[in-house]
DNA sequence: GGTGCGACCTATAACGTTTGCGGGGATAAC
DNA sequence: GTTATCCCCGCAAACGTTATAGGTCGCACC
């Protein structure tokens, strides 16, 4: 047996393929005696309707996008799955594409999304983005676009955004009331905004309000690159009292050269970190740090995206409160 | 400006839109001359094939379905990478769905990817699932089903499968050999037949080899319940010497267990898992592991089903080797 | 000058929907 | 009995493709 169409229950009922059709969306022309006959009909013969028909015909896809750098990443694995559930909750799908931090890559899925008309596209943009033409092609296109995690620093997109600047001091106060003396920053790539306003975030509170601030930054990458510049400084003569992680592969690379060098966590060496959870309760003790819930914060871009649809206002950026979980680390 | 249609190109070149069709296909029936001069006037344009009009017609969509329990995952997340990779330099999109380990949910997402006559299925399936008509109708509708992970034990369906005997083997017999005298075997949850095969091979290694085998086992489910679940066995009067963990949030929960009651590892207690390989190297000393590499997985598991799409013949089996990955815990 | 053939192109009918418009029948109004 | 008014419903044309089944032309052949 093969799906079931408009054309073939109408042949059944022996009324026309249009008088079905409408009867299935409850249009006011429609009998109600007809409407019953057709939906029973209908839910008996499991009639579908063809997505493609529906959408070569109306020209909208009821398929969200969302772009992201990568997949497998706990961050935006939590953001995927809170959009993905609040997209099926209303009859929408999700496409999901991976930038892998390649421009390229990006402007393809972005072309993809476009092709197949996408209701809407959640993205965050790639390291290598530059400019937002891509994106403002699928603006042109009336495909409202949400920017959530790496936004674009420009006015006039909408986005959600972790409060960065927030949970950057937050980590700083924190270091301050230890009153820790000599401070290693420790950031992810310098070309995202994420990392730019935390960094700065971070180095203001610390310069500002810190009586002796020994401030040294870094951006390393990935968790073998943090691991060799923490080692570095651990090895050091004077070396750092606090280690500040903003993402978890900075902290787990941190971890691993303290455990290395067979520091005791907090005596010899105190870690604050962001994060998104789970990572900071694996450690004995465990990891003082702000929390950034990618679940969270896809609930927010998933309601910024709706308000989009249904051409309600709503503000251009929104943030999402940071809060910190004490640990034993500081 | 809109998409641009063959009835465009068209338009403009003066011919008929079949002749744009068939020039960009390639057809022998069209001069080589009216070829390039629509091939040159398509990529001037930045003609895109519909892909509602294309699927509709053809009745194909070049998109495959991913079925998993949860995004938020490691093994899950590395698994979907790869196979999104490998799709998209195929030419295919991939739509990923999940379970949450709800039947319903899990049945739901199935038919969606019928509606949305995907070419190909990738499942791990809930633990929920008791009989296959689901899948049974996905296959009767000729879209091929691959399962990976989670697999039916069923004859009959297509599967690729870490090889879970001697993943469990492998671990057991490290146990052996470091000649551990009381082992905690934890477990996830015992519908799954990933777990039974893991289970029944773990015992019967150590049944079988070891010379005084003392074995009990549990199946807690999740970070929390595993902990517990560890706790009370660290506290008991005799308490285990080494644990057996089958999967990474099993470890954090025995992890988390440990580090609460500050025991020495692998002084005071051995560990020793099963994992994708990242949760293992956090902690100090590293976790010795069985690797189970998602990634790969997937790979295995797209070349099967491209095997399948093209109707050449493969094993219905077929399995991931696990290795053995040293680390300090036992 | 038919006939046949190959090379090239077009017309047309689908695929399953949605939708503007028009029409038939019944009832009410005059 | 004619006209207006509703309420239902059907016709047919799209949406952008692909595929089947023709054309049309020029040229060679006996």
């Amino acid at each position: 047996m093969q799906q079931s169409t408009l054309k073939k229950l109408s042949a059944v009922l022996g009324i026309s393929i249009s008088t079905v059709s409408r009867a299935l969306k409850n249009h006011p022309d429609i009998a109600e005696a007809t409407k019953a006959k057709v939906r029973e009909l209908a839910t008996a013969m499991e009639y579908e309707p063809n997505h493609n028909a529906v959408q070569l015909r109306t020209r909208k896809s009821n398929v969200f996008g969302i772009l992201v750098p990568s997949v497998d990443n706990f961050f935006y694995d939590s953001f995927i799955a809170a959009v993905e559930e609040q997209a099926r909750l209303q009859g929408y799908s999700v496409l999901i594409m991976q930038s892998r931090d390649q421009l390229d890559v990006e402007n393809a899925n972005l072309h993809l999304f476009r092709k197949n008309m996408v209701s809407g596209v959640f993205a965050s943009v790639s390291i290598e983005t530059e400019d937002m033409n891509a994106f403002q092609k699928l603006s042109d296109q009336k495909i409202p676009v949400v920017f959530f995690d790496r936004v674009p620093e420009l006015p006039g997109y909408h986005k959600v955004c972790l409060s960065d600047a927030k949970a950057a001091r937050l980590a700083a106060e924190l270091i301050i009331q230890k009153k820790k003396k000599k401070v290693l920053g420790l950031f992810g790539h310098p070309h995202l905004s994420i990392t730019r306003m935390r960094a700065a975030s971070f180095r203001e509170t610390l310069e500002k309000k810190a009586p002796v601030p020994q401030l040294s930054i870094d951006y390393p990458e990935g968790i073998d690159k943090s691991r060799e510049v923490c080692l570095a400084a651990l090895r050091s003569s004077d070396r750092p009292d606090v280690v500040f992680c903003m993402g978890d592969m900075i902290l787990v690379g941190v971890m691993q050269a303290i455990h290395e060098l067979q520091l005791k966590v907090p005596e010899e060496i105190s870690v604050i970190s962001i994060s998104n959870g789970l990572f900071p309760t694996m450690y004995n003790p465990k990891i003082t740090y702000v929390e950034t819930n990618g679940g969270k914060l896809g609930k927010l871009a998933f309601s910024q995206m709706m308000s989009a649809i249904r051409h309600e206002p709503f503000p251009e950026i929104s943030y999402l409160e940071a809060d910190l979980i004490e640990g034993g680390s500081i």
